[in-house]
DNA sequence: CGAGTTTGACCCGCGC
DNA sequence: GCGCGGGTCAAACTCG
């Protein structure tokens, strides 16, 4: 990786410094060679000047990069009157021990008569120019953490704002139950929730199983080690094809003995916790995430591999459907398909379902993660309504804050789907929420058009192990046990909430480098919340399509200003972050 | 020759 | 009961 790195000057009496260093938190690993530098050009007749720019991919390898930030300070160098052309003097390595220590030996006030052919004048003014990059960063982080105050000011008014729609609703619920009202029956005279009443009730045990298995077995996320970490239970291959022949035997349970077979043919009690553990493969294996990305490809590269085994013409839709199964594993039980949309051929529908029982490699990982969230995070949801705790609209305002319009939950399919759309601008202001549609924030689309083979963002391996750590941290503290069911689910929701945002905001680097700690803090704090902390921080960022604009970023907000939900715990951990 | 794809057949759920 | 549509199977085929 070739970049400019060193320091020369021009022969113009007046000099500017350019000061060029490597964005530390977009930083790859082949790019650590990559070190700041000075260029000191004599552009200028009156104003010699520092200008410090942060040099990446972007500034490099565009055309037209952004111009720098430059910050100017008096230089004063009295050079030589030979009108030498341009002369490179050496290179300065702002990680050299020597650089900081020669320049700590040298008297500042001498800078005043340097003369950059003189070695200690050159040494005088790398001082200077040592000081003028300190003054620099930390004016850089001054204003950084100005920013992320700011920020924590509006979470926490929102938290207050979302405190009291809290307790009015508890209030509103508390009522309902005085009249012996039960949920379900809630949401349909409501109106507002139509979920299928199967896809409620599996999704109850589902959840619960999902907790008790995640706190003996922590993981990443959902995909890994779902169907086969699961003691006693079939190997994935076996359980992908019980769920066929369950789906086959269900329709002649009618005609039998009523009891529960179970797929080795033992006979299991109602409500054990195989049963629950194969309804909640089924449940998981039912709820689908669906992925809408521009792409002219086939099939979007998400990292695992896959093969094709079967292909359909599908009713309304003139393209054929493509049916995969992933092959990174024997049996993986997880199945996609692909499909164009009917509407807009460019755009590629591509529609998980399962979970991994294997391990992924970073590059699947982000897909992975996220839709696999996508899919708990619904299951998650219709627990915490089914147990009667939250009336739906609590439900939609608090699991699925936001309305813009990135994602959509469609209750009314067959089966229960979450899409991500990652077609359309995030601007909630341009997307009104459609009826009876429930949205999650996610991110925006590939920000150029052609970048169709990656729909999301590869989420930094990094930032996964956190959340892996994380993950396990909590589920290694003993759960109080208040409602250890519901709390583990609403733990759960949390960290898939928190997991899908952390894959959104995967799309900015700097920002995920910059806010990972506090993400994952979120999410370490969950076992201590209450009821209330069911909800995780949905981040939502937007880029102006302007190169080099600054991406903006807010916590929750939608259509209708539904305020963010970061409670508590979260804003301590990210005043600690900040501060 | 093995892995992956194609494609017709088959199964199942669901609505009429 | 029947037909439709979605989903899967598996033999045939292709390709490297």
């Amino acid at each position: 990786m070739a970049k400019p790195s060193g320091l020369s000057i021009d022969s113009d009496p007046n000099i500017s410094f350019s000061l060029h260093i490597p964005t530390v938190l977009n930083s790859f690993p082949e790019q650590e060679d990559t070190k700041p530098s000075i260029i000191i050009n004599n552009n200028s007749n009156y104003c010699p000047k520092v200008s410090v720019s942060a040099m990446d991919d972007a500034s490099t390898a565009n055309t037209s990069p952004p111009p720098p930030t430059t910050i100017q300070f008096p230089v004063n160098l009295n050079r030589s009157q030979d009108d030498h052309p341009r002369r490179v003097i050496g290179e300065m390595d702002f990680f050299a021990e020597k650089s900081f220590k020669l320049a700590a030996e040298v008297d500042e006030s001498d800078h005043a008569n340097a003369d950059i052919n003189d070695p200690v004048d050159r040494t005088a003014l790398e001082l200077n120019v040592n000081l003028a990059v300190l003054q620099v960063e930390l004016e850089r982080m001054n204003t950084e953490n100005q920013r992320l105050r700011e920020m924590l000011s509006q979470v926490t008014a929102n938290y207050n704002t979302v405190q009291k729609h809290l307790v009015t609703l508890m209030q509103q619920q508390q009522q309902q139950d005085g009249k012996g009202e039960k949920p379900e029956e809630q949401k349909k005279s409501n109106g507002e929730l139509m979920v299928p009443r199967q896809f409620m009730d599996l999704g109850l045990a589902a959840a619960a199983a999902a907790a008790e298995v995640e706190t003996e077995e922590p993981s990443l996320s959902s995909t890994d080690g779902r169907s086969q970490d699961r003691s006693g239970s079939p190997n994935a291959e076996v359980a992908s094809k019980d769920f066929r022949s369950r789906k086959r035997g269900s329709s002649e349970d009618g005609r039998g003995t009523g009891g529960e077979d179970s797929p080795d043919g033992n006979k299991v009690p109602r409500f054990s916790s195989s049963k629950t553990v194969d309804q909640t493969e089924a449940t998981m294996r039912k709820a689908r995430v669906s992925v809408r990305a521009r792409s002219e490809a086939p099939m979007i590269t998400d990292g695992c591999q896959w093969r094709k085994y079967g292909q359909k013409m599908a009713k309304g839709n003139p393209c054929p459907r493509a049916y995969y199964r992933c092959t990174m594993a024997a049996g993986c039980p997880v199945r996609k398909q692909v499909q164009r949309c009917a509407e807009d051929r460019t755009i590629l529908i591509t529609t998980y379902e399962g979970n991994h029982n294997h391990p992924l490699p970073p590059a699947a990982m982000a897909m992975a993660s996220t839709t696999s969230s996508a899919a708990r995070m619904l299951l998650s949801g219709s627990m915490s309504s089914a147990d009667g705790l939250m009336n739906s609209n609590f439900l939609t305002r608090t699991l699925l804050p936001c309305s813009s319009s990135m994602a959509t939950i469609s209750a009314s399919a067959p089966f229960p789907t979450v899409t991500l759309d990652l077609t359309q601008t995030p601007n909630p202001l341009q997307f009104p929420r459609p009826e009876g549609q429930f949205q999650v924030p996610f991110p925006n689309p590939p920000s150029h058009p052609n970048s169709q083979a990656s729909p999301l963002p590869l989420l930094p391996q990094i930032f996964g192990q956190a959340l892996y750590n994380q993950s396990k941290f909590s589920n290694d503290i003993e759960q109080p046990q208040m409602n250890h069911q519901l709390q583990q689910g609403q733990q759960n929701s949390l960290a898939d909430t928190v997991n899908a945002a952390t894959a959104a905001i995967a799309a900015d680097p700097n920002f995920t480098a910059a806010l990972a700690a506090a993400i994952t803090s979120i999410i370490g704090s969950s076992h201590t919340s209450n009821v209330a902390n069911n909800n995780g921080a949905n981040l939502t960022s937007t880029t102006n399509n302007a190169p080099g604009a600054p991406r903006q970023w807010w916590f929750g907000g939608g259509t209708d200003l539904t305020p963010a939900y970061i409670f508590e715990e979260d804003v301590k951990h990210l005043h600690s972050n900040i501060d």
